[in-house]
DNA sequence: CTGGACATACCGACCGGTCGGTATCTATGC
DNA sequence: GCATAGATACCGACCGGTCGGTATGTCCAG
């Protein structure tokens, strides 16, 4: 029909998918899964709906795309950090809870999470993307699993913790923290609360 | 127009306000807020949307007045409870720990929280309604504060820890492990969250 | 010249919200 | 004790816009 000029390709040829996921995680931060439109995420990517529908079969294969996304990106950032380099394994753990600490002094929708947003939404609905987002939170708890195991081992293995309940335990703290300072509109909130986390880390372990 | 028979009153007159509120702490629970519409919850209410848009002027204002029902049920609940009838300060905060941990093993939907539940998706979007999830959280936080204080003053005050800065942190655990028992389909991990946070009581406290 | 990567136009369902109307209370005067 | 008038509670058709999703066409790399 119309076409005519034809495709003002807003962005190179085979980034699209990409622009998509990436903002993606920004705009439901920002705004939560069910309230992020399919039209938000391709006004946002500078991407046509068509490019959206080529790519993800649905809203939902979206909010999954973007889970695993989410996880690939944190998880290479969480893999570069300093406190892997720390000696002993309680310094790491704690490592891991200073940069979260630094992290939380932004804004929610930079330092929040999107798979625990995502999920408090969707448990119910969504099982498939439920799962995706239990998958990068406690995948990224995994990562932690090492160092608290060899921690707990040089504190005498304390009874009844084991390192994965441990490693979970922190995320909830962690997602938790971006909850009650959302809350609060006041990231002060998270901080005192990871604090609270490091001092329990150091009172079991230390 | 129309008219005729008029008015098969589904809900005796005068109920309907209520019941909207008492549906929407469900629906939302289960839904999430965004996803949720007002003819879900007319539905769920057996009411009209007239009868709606009668007692609430916007979703947004049904959403304040839910948080707000939500911390008057639940703050009577609360408030009847045993744990207040312990005898110390310590066991007064670890029974209302207990509670807690009895009320996780059910379904999230029914013991997550409707104000930590819509304050993910809104706190950006919409002030109001998260300043309403904030009272209802930090109201609650607020119930624990004098025990908190009295136990902490009987540990000998430990440098660094204020009653209402571990009292905000119970509520992080708490949301926190609607978070991450709902990620992981598993009320286990909430209650082994719970379980870390009565022990950091404990060693903070005991 | 084919197949993946888009663009564009479009669809029906559903969204939050409005509005004119009715049913039922309450208050008041007689 | 009863008519009446106003206020409140509610009904449900309707509105413009937006939703997720589709159909079909064009572009371009290999």
């Amino acid at each position: 029909m119309t076409t005519g000029s034809t495709a003002q390709r807003r962005v190179p040829r085979g980034e699209a998918r990409r622009r998509i996921l990436d903002v993606a995680l920004d705009v439901i931060r920002q705004q939560g899964f069910a309230a992020t439109s399919v039209d938000d995420l391709c006004r946002a990517a500078g991407v046509t709906k068509g490019a959206f529908f080529h790519h993800f079969e649905s809203k939902e294969a979206l909010g999954v795309a973007a889970a695993e996304h989410w996880a690939t990106v944190t998880g290479a950032m969480f893999e570069q950090a300093e406190y892997h380099r720390a000696p002993t394994a309680l310094e790491r753990v704690l490592g891991y809870v200073d940069l979260r600490l630094a992290m939380v002094r932004g804004t929610p929708s930079d330092y929040s999470c999107v798979a625990g947003t995502m999920v408090q939404e969707v448990f119910l609905t969504h099982p498939e993307l439920r799962d995706a987002c239990g998958e990068a939170i406690f995948e990224h708890a995994q990562t932690l699993e090492s160092d608290l195991a060899e921690a707990l081992a040089a504190a005498g293995d304390p009874p009844g913790v084991d390192a994965a309940g441990l490693g979970r335990f922190m995320m909830t703290v962690v997602h938790g923290a971006f909850v009650t300072s959302k809350a609060a509109n006041d990231p002060t909130v998270a901080v005192e609360s990871l604090v609270h986390l490091r001092r329990y880390l150091t009172l079991l372990l230390g």
